[in-house]
Order: C-alpha cells, then structure tokens, then sequence
RNA sequence: GCCGGGGUGGGGUAGCGGUUAUCCUGUAGCCCUGUGGAGGCUAUGAUUCGAGUUCGAUUCUCGAUCCCGGCCCCA
C-alpha cells in the first residue's frame, strides 16, 4: 500500500512550480519597487499567538500540538500576528514606516474545497508605524498592482469601519462586535435580532441599516447626509481621493465590517471570478495590533493575497528556456563533459546518463522538449566543429562552441 | 462539524455478480549500433482500505479514507 499525501496538501510537479514560481517572480518584483522588503517567520509558534489574536475558537481551525517540551504550539494560520510579534520582539526601534512582506505557506485545519487547503500560501504587506489615508491608499494600491501583473481583474470593495463605530459608539463593545460579525455576514435576519435584544436606540438602527446598505458613488454624500460631518467620513473620503490619484477602480461598501476588534479603520476585499465559493483572493486593512502583543501603540495597515487561489486562474505561461541537450557517442562521453560545463553556464544542458545510444539519445532530446541538439561524435572531434541542431526546424549546422554560445545567448528565441 | 457527487495501471478509460480485468497514453527496451517526431513488437503497471451479503465481489450493502463541489468558518 503506498503513502497518501495528507488532505487538504498538494504535490507541485515541475510544471507546476515553473507557473508557481514565475508568479511569484512577477509578485516580489512589484512589492520590492514599492520599498516592501521580505521578511521570514517560524513556521511554528506558540499557539497563544493566535488565540490572543483571534480568540479561542481558532484552535478548532489549527494545525496544533503539544511539543517534546510540553509547549502548546501550532502551525502558523496565516503571517499577520507573527509578522506583529516580530515587529516586538526586534524590529521596535526601526525608522518608519516599515515596509514589510511575506510568502509563506500557512495551515488549517479545514475541510478542503475549491480554492481552499489545508496548507496554502499567503503573500502578503504589513506597513507598520503610518496610520491614515496616505497608508491606507498605497497599501490598496499596491494590493491592486500585485493582482494585476497577475493578470487577474479583481473587483475592489473598499469600506471603512471607523464609520460603523461611529454609529454603534454607545454599545458596549463586545456587543459592538457582535454586531460587526453580523454585518460583515450579511445577516440582516440576525442583526435585527440582535439590535432588538440588545435594545439599540432606534435612530442607530436607522442609520447602521442604511449605512451598510450604501453602496456606489454617492454613497459617501448620503453617508454624510445621514450622520453628519464626522471625521471619519471625511478620511476615507481622503483614500478614495487617493485611489482615484492612482488609478485604482473600486466600489464602495460599507458592508465590509470584519467581526474583529483590532480593525480600526479602513479595510478592503478583492474577488476574482471563477473561483467558485472562494472567490476572495485579497483582503486587507488598517488595525493594531502590536499593543496586544505587548508593544506599543503602532498603527499598521496590510493585506494578504490566497497565493493559490490566483494560480488557479492564472494563465501566464512562463516562457520556456532554451534547453540543450549534447549527444554523444561511447567515444566521446568524456570529450563531451567540459562542453556541457561550459554550456552551463548559459542554458539547462543535458548530458546523457542513462548508457543510451546516439539515437535514443536524440529521441530523448526530442522527448522533453528541447530546443537544441548538440551532437557531438568522433566526426566533430575529428572536424574540431559541432553540430548543432535545431529540433524544431531540423536544420543542423556545424559551429564552433563560440558560435553556438552566441546562438543561445543572441537570439531572443 | 454537516450535505451532495466520485475513487479501476503514472495519466485517461471499458467492464457493473464468475473476464487471462479492456483500450488509449506514458515510461523502458528492441526492430533501426551517427540523426528525433511515424509504425510494429516486448516489458512495465490498477480494481482506495476494511467489514458484510454470496459458492463467488471490481461489480451489491455498510463503515473508513481520499478527491471534487457546496454549507459552516474564513483570522
């Protein structure tokens, strides 16, 4: 009986990584030309992290266990809290704002559909120490470049919490909560249950009602005619003045609550189509957090990306290297062995090892694909000259290494 | 945790109570010992696991497991 790879868990074949990796390449290129540098955190860490972070209920969703030490420790969720803990444990007295990003898998434990695995990956930006429109509109912006050398045209919904709050200011704050979470559902049955339980006045029922259900571009207009001047409506109103400076697309919706408490201001989501019931492939905002891990009152703003989820709608096919492959005969397997060094420098070359004979050899070449042939036999060390073949037209011509070296590295094909 | 649909060689499939378990493809080798892609031959290799029904199970039943999609959740 063979070993089954665990749930939720995926092999990537070559193909695979070669798609993988050349999103990747397109991702850490964009963040690096907006000054995010990369940072790397344990792949494990203390369980607390997390449930300080998101409560106790997240250890049903935790890869965890209890370690030789008698630690309860867990597979990391998600790089947000750890990237945080690293902010203080070393990274306090660092110039601001920090510019922080990450690529790392993380691990659920979840029951495994489209888009979703128990062990996925997370791209993601942390801009810590600036507060504001100004951060909250890079960040955006950056989220929304990052998707579009993807290739993916996301659909941005951009809301603002601190509006929410506003509004449910008199509540206590679990219940404000509470009713974060329903919004953020779209529960509208259970959050008017739970206004009435909890006795809301009646003219902040009014109001969430209609806030959260604003939504275009006159939704900031009818915010403010329905609260008022308040600060906040004029600070997302700076980052939605800042989007349109970049020339980033979006919609408005104030639907958008995020059931946590350490959300302050702005947050946004990203959807892409045909990705079924996952259809989110970025979602960010402003919140604090570092306070909670015990350091100071530091404003951060940050998104993560489902790396996985844009692969699978990912159809940029990485161009294909100019694989060569030197055919030889049982004479010349060793004159062939400082050519096939030389090569290396320049191209993936391959060097028969499998004992075969100058026609398998050549069906070999033509088997994975390769480019180039370069035949190498007891008539090319006789002429001092190789034979160089191209396996797509089947033309061949004898160079001299030279000339074949300017041939993989002059042509743009 | 819940609901539906599925698991037959590496990949794609046929069979649906008794078959040497079909075919395609892949891989390796040969026909063809300096020229690949075609063709032929040979080799390779599978009924997810466990219980039950039955004289007999790949086929029927139950359970487990994994995959696919959805619910819950989504930090």
């Amino acid at each position: 009986m063979t070993i089954q790879r665990p749930r939720g868990t995926r092999d990537f074949l070559p193909q695979d990584m070669a798609r993988r990796r050349h999103l990747e390449d397109q991702l850490r290129k964009v963040v690096g030309r907006w000054g995010y540098q990369e940072v790397v955190t344990p792949t494990f860490e203390d369980l607390e992290l997390f449930t300080m972070k998101s409560g106790e209920a997240v250890v049903g969703e935790l890869y965890n266990f209890t370690d030789k030490g008698g630690r309860e420790m867990t597979l990391r969720p998600e790089l947000t809290a750890p990237v945080m803990r690293m902010f203080v444990n070393e990274m306090q007295a660092l110039p601001r704002p920090l510019k922080l990003f990450y690529f790392e898998n993380c691990f659920r434990y979840e029951r495994p559909q489209k888009g979703r695995f128990r062990e996925f990956w997370q791209f993601g930006v942390e801009l810590i120490g600036s507060e504001g429109p100004d951060a909250d509109a890079e960040v955006i912006a950056l989220a929304n470049t990052m998707l579009g050398v993807a290739g993916i045209q996301g659909d941005l919904h951009v809301g603002y919490l601190g509006i929410i709050r506003h509004v449910l200011q008199p509540l206590e704050s679990e219940q404000q909560g509470k009713i974060m979470r329903l919004v953020d559902k779209k529960d509208d049955k259970g959050l008017d249950d739970f206004l009435e339980e909890v006795n809301a006045p009646i003219d902040m029922r009014m109001k969430l009602l209609r806030l959260i259900s604003l939504t275009g571009g006159e939704a900031i207009s009818k915010a403010r005619d329905l609260l008022g001047p308040i600060p906040e409506i004029d600070a997302f109103q700076q980052v939605l003045t800042l989007l349109d400076a970049y020339g980033v697309g979006y919609t408005i919706d104030f639907g958008i609550a995020r059931g946590l408490d350490y959300y302050t201001g702005m947050v946004f989501e990203i959807y892409a189509k045909g990705l079924g019931a996952q259809k989110q492939v970025c979602g960010g905002g402003s919140y604090k957090l570092i306070q909670l891990f015990g350091g100071g009152d530091v404003p951060s703003t940050g998104f993560g990306l489902g790396f996985d989820r844009i692969m699978e709608i990912y159809d940029i096919e990485p161009v294909l290297q100019k694989t060569i492959v030197i055919i030889t005969t049982e004479s010349t397997r060793i004159t062939a062995i400082p050519v096939a060094t030389k090569l290396r420098e320049y191209v993936p070359v391959y060097l028969d090892i499998m004992n075969r004979t100058f026609k398998a050899q050549l069906s070999y070449a033509n088997n994975i694909g390769a480019r180039y042939a370069l035949i190498l036999g007891d008539r090319e060390v006789a002429q001092g000259l190789f034979t160089f073949k191209d396996m797509e037209s089947g033309t061949q011509e004898s160079l001299t290494l030279n000339e074949i070296i300017l041939r993989l590295t002059g042509e743009s094909n």
